[in-house]
Formats: C-alpha cells, structure tokens, sequence
DNA sequence: CATGAATGAGTGTTCATTCAT
DNA sequence: AATGAATGAACACTCATTCAT
C-alpha cells in the first residue's frame, strides 16, 4: 500500500554493529554470485537472500528495495575498477605509457572477468547517463592524469573528447577480452588493444 | 496437421499473407516504442500488444514466448546494422580509408541513436556469446573484406584477434558518440573516433 | 519496482463482455463476504480471490490496488443507502412525518444490519473527510428535500448546520440500532429513535 | 520464575519502577502520535518504537503483542472520556439541564479533536461489541446517574434503551461536531446537538 | 533490563501464458 | 484468425515477533 518510494539509493538503514555491516557485504556478495551462476534475469531479492543465507527480512533491513542493491553493486564496482586503475597508474607512474597502457588493460580484463555476471545486472538500472559504463569518471579521472602529466597541461577544453573516446576504448577492449572467444588467446588480445589505444594517444 | 516449432528462437509460423507480416512488424514496433520510451524493464508482452493495437492473443499467435520477441527484434537490428555497414563499405570502395571510417561510424551512430532503448533489450537475452556485440559477426565480416581488400590477403590467423579488437573499437565508439553527453559535439566525436580507429588500422 | 500508484480510486479496466462484469460483481461480494465473516482485519486480495471463486490475477484485471476495492465497496454501499432512503422517502412522501422516519430507520437498519463487516472495511479507507460517514451526501440530500418540502424554503443557510446534525443522528442511531445488544429489542430502539429524530425535527 | 500473561489484552508486566512505567508512557504517546500524523494504517510497532525513541525490544517489554497496544490505548481513552464526562456531570449537577448538555457535548467535542487518529485504531480492535463505542459504559453510566437525578428513579428498566440511544446519539454528535467540515461553526453545531439532546431527554 | 539485528510467514502485485468465445 | 478474460507461479516487500548480545 505504498504510494512512494524513497530515493532507492541509499541504505536504509546503517548497520552499526559488526555483525551488521558483515551481513551487507554478505548479501552483495550472494547477488554477484547469484549473477554469475544463472545470470542477471534469475536475480531476485528471495534468491539472494537464500545463497546469502540470510532471511529475506534482513535483506531488506538494509536496502529499501532491490534498486538500492544494484546501486550498491553498481558502487562497489566503480569503487573497485578506480582502485584498480589508480594503483596501476601510480605503479606505473614513471614507465613507458606502453607498459602502463598494458598493465591498465590487463588489470581491467582482471576485474572484469571475475564478475560475469555484474555487467548485465548493472544494465537493468535505470537509464544511465552512459559514458562507456559507470566506471567511466574514475578511469576518466585518472586517465586526465596520465595524460596531462604526460603532456604539459594541454588546454583542458579539447582534451574532454579525447579521454572520453579513450576511457570508451579501453572500457570497451577490457570487456572484450574478458569475453574473448577461446579460439583468441588472451595474450594477443592484450597486445592488439595495448596497440590500439597507443596508436590514438597523442 | 499442425506444425509447431516449440524452439523459443524463431517464429512460432511463418507468416504468408501480408496482412500477418504486418501483424508481426507491428507488434516488433511496438516493442521497440516501448522500450524506447519506458525503458526495457517496462516492456512486457501485454503492454507490448497494448502499444501494437493488437490483441495479447495474436502477439502468441506469431511468437511463442517472450524470448522470441527479443530474439527477432535482435534478428532485425543486426540485419539493419549490416545493411548499413555494408551499404557504406560498398558506397566507399574506392574511397581513402579515412573516408570509410568516417562513414561507418557515422552510419552506426544513426542507426543506434535511433533506438535508443534496445541494446537495452538485447542485453536482457540470455547469455550472448559476446564478441563485440550481437552485430559483430555481420560488422567483422565486412571489415574483413576491407582489410583483405586493402592489404592483399594477409594471412588469415593473424588477422582474426585485429578484427576482433577492430570490431568492438567501433561498436564501442559508435555507442559511445550516440550516448554523448551534451557538452561534446557529436562531429568532434566523430573525428576522434575516426583517428582511433585509423590510428589501429594496420 | 513501481515508483507510481495510478489514482487507486477507479477500476484497472472496463468490463465489456458480461463475464467480466461478473467477474468483478463476484469479488465485490466475496469482500464483503470476508469482511462479514472473518472481519476486515482479515481482508486480504487473495483470500477475496479464494472465496469469489477467481484468480488473483483477475482481481487486479480489475481492481488496480487493494484501495480500489475497498472504494468500490464504499461507492457500492453509499449508493445502496441512497437508493433505500430515496425509495423511503418517496413511498412516505404525504404520511406523517413520524412515519417517514420511522420507516427510515427501518430501512437502514436492514441494509446496516445486513453486512456488519462493511463499515469496518470502509473505515480502512484513507482519511474520510467524514460527516456522519460516507453515505452522508445521499442522505443528506433526501433529508434536505424533506425538509424544504415541510418546511416551505427557509433559507438554505440556516439549514446547513440542522442537516448535518441530523443526518449524523439518524446514521448513528441506524447503526447503534442494527449492532444493538440482544438485551434491547429491535422495535423498541427504533421506537426511541424515532422520538428522538422526530424531538429535534423543527 | 518468571510470570508470563499470554491473554493479548493485558500487559505483560506490572511496571513497578516510575521509569517503566514512563516506558509504557511514551509508547502509548508514540502510537497516538503516529495514529494522527500518518492514519492507523501506518501503525506499526517498529515505527512506534522508533518515534518513542524506544528499541522495539523494549515495547515488548511491556505489551505481549500488538492488539496489547491497542487495548490500553483504548483503556487510556475510555478513562480519558470517563473523566470527563464525571467532571462534567459534577460540575454542572445544579444547573439547568441544557447547560450540562452543552458542556458535556463542549468537552467531548475537545477530546475527540485532541486525537483525530484515534478513532481509527480504536476500529481497527477485534470485533468490539458495540453499543454506541467503546466509550459508551461509562458515559451511560454517568447520564444514568443524571436522568435518575432528575426524575426520581423511574423503573430502570424502560431506562436501558433511553440510555442506549441517548449514549449513541450524543458519542455521534460529538464525533461530527469534531469533524465538522470549515464552513460549519463549531458553536453553531454544538448549539443544534444540545437542542437535539434536549429535544430527546424525557 | 535495553538494544537492535534477525527472522519468516504473509501480503500485495505483476506478467507470461492459455483458452473459451 | 482474433479477441481479451482468466490463470497462477513468481516476486517484491512488510511487519509482528524473537533472541543473542
């Protein structure tokens, strides 16, 4: 007998205790998994919470309805693709933009090929601005860095459709080879988009 | 004598009249219109019939289940999408190769601009084999042709992991230009897509 | 995932085929069934499926929400009401007053007395602006028309505050009559209640 | 040896201690609270708890289950009302009849606006006998005091239906006194429901 | 005693699908 | 063939209640 939904991002409830915040991480854990195994159409709230062996009560403890937990899965996906991506920026700081440009590619297709099933699930949200997935601003961002460090400063103002067409390729190229056909072995996948996105950088 | 074909990929009867090819594209608009405005979570059979103007009854008459709803409405993307590569390739021959780029990415711009929610949809299939994209296979082998054309047969091993990597740079550019946010000009996306693209070109 | 209710006030769909308008005559009586039985505490969409003999899904074919049945069944019961006391006052149009309301009273105790649960539904409804209950308007307007006839027009204004008394009287003294404790015989209540409608009567 | 009441009506413990007996307070407090703010059909225990400022816990600490809540709210009103009624009757045991009417109507009046939720919930209690509201008991017994005052002991029997009507008749008037629509004066309206009173007093 | 995390039966509602007309 | 009423499994979500801490 609801007539309004509260904004369904946030949490509904702040698990204070240590048992709390135990049982969010399970129940994100139980969604990605349930993705994984039988795909983002088999995802539902009961499910998750069986393989979280968790009650349906608790599940809905902590988010207001099954929106907020793919934003939380959206969340946590950037958190981990921009950590990803800046440690590797900040390893790689000071060697060739080749080898930084691979490690990128291979730390991505890493990340990605562990969750399968994330990329369809974060699909089902609603209308996304897009920008070559939600994981775009963090490896924008750092990107930005790279570049500009890289570059001296360039005016800022040209440099915007340069990282976006690039965080869309490199976006892109990783999901492809974490899809890859077996027939194309990851290595030369690598190699070719590693190829790729240095023959576009200026 | 009935004959049913239970497989929930193709079309429960092949339609003969004309009066039932257009039941069938009106029912497949109308899907597209919904998703488009809705969303491809909203998009469900009674509604889709609704949009059409057709009865629930005649939408199973023509389609078995759901699946087969998206499944043809897959089948007509990727044929539209290589109608267009294909026409542009032919109509750019003999053309610079910038010239070709160019065209495509700015023909696949169009053509997913146009439909702005059924990638949406496609992705709700069950588990695609990946590869770029359902339209892959249609884009590659066009691009195939260019690259023999162009370059004399090269040996074929080698070329497949390029065509791979090639396809999804431009399926990725092409959605990220018909995403773009306002603030960058759809014909400096293009540009930069085209040097992209170039810039891999062997 | 519904983020809007449509107005819970009217029906989902019109019934065109006579099955469908018995379809939702058949819920309407299995409500009030339930709620006379089990109490309204104990109302709930499936069990009124159960007992109409329907599918759950037809109940919302034709009711959008819960809330649409219950105000389906208040539109029912104010028009049962309406329909009794214009009939009442039409037969007992030049009888003596005390007679009208005697009659009256009879008569909504029977259409009171006949469904005990129904004013326990109705007051699950939203914030009634109230007045006496629901079915004030009608009886309100009967009584204005008596009173006018009797009275030869004094002016409405003065009129309003005496309507409204009234009517609030002769609806709690129907209901006090038709839940009476089997201590207190029928006739002798409505007796008393009539003496005092007719007491305040100008 | 711990004592468990499990009859829904009573409390499980005696508060002994002020500060339990506070607890109990505030929850009662909190219930009519949210019973006004957001209806009766947002009552929940948690949120009761919640707005207490209590851990759900601690509500049923006090009261075994819901229908507990309910029974003292109702058990706080009737004594509300019963005192009223007794000051009132007390107050006014010399003067002319119509100013007691008045000011037993006035008081009403007053209580029942205090806590427009409250009727609300009070309905929503298993099945209550009737006879004119819970409140009735007392303010019959009350006026049965005043009616035998005043005319010297007529055979009670004859009385009890007098009673019931008149109990009926004046828990009604104030009730829609209380909720009268803006363009009816309260004064104008407790002046027709004392006329009608007094109308009906032998 | 108090807390609040956890439970799970129960309820409202949707939607793919069937079938009598 | 077409219609649309009907079906019911499945799902999202609530809330009274328990119990470990």
């Amino acid at each position: 007998m609801k007539i309004l939904k509260k904004s369904s991002t946030s949490r509904r409830r702040i698990p204070r205790q240590r048992r709390a915040r135990e049982t969010v991480e399970v129940i994100l854990e139980a969604a990605v998994r349930v993705a994984d195994d039988d795909g983002a159409a088999a995802l539902n709230t009961n499910r998750i919470a069986e393989i979280a062996g968790v009650s349906i009560g608790s599940v809905y403890q902590y988010f207001p309805d099954k929106q907020a937990i793919y934003a939380a899965l959206h969340d946590r996906h950037v958190a981990e693709i921009g950590r990803v991506v800046e440690e590797t920026v900040v390893a790689y700081g000071d060697a060739p933009l080749q080898d930084l440009v691979r490690a990128l590619l291979e730390a991505l297709v890493r990340a990605h090929a562990a969750h399968p099933g994330l990329d369809e699930v974060l699909a089902l949200r609603p209308r996304r601005g897009g920008g070559g997935g939600g994981l775009a601003p963090r490896l924008r961002g750092a990107l930005r860095l790279v570049l500009e460090a890289r570059r001296g400063a360039e005016r800022a103002r040209a440099l915007e459709p340069k990282l976006y067409v690039l965080t869309a390729m490199i976006d892109a190229l990783a999901h492809a080879a974490a899809r890859r056909p077996p027939s194309l072995p990851l290595h030369v996948l690598v190699g070719e988009a590693t190829r790729a996105v240095l023959g576009y950088l200026p």
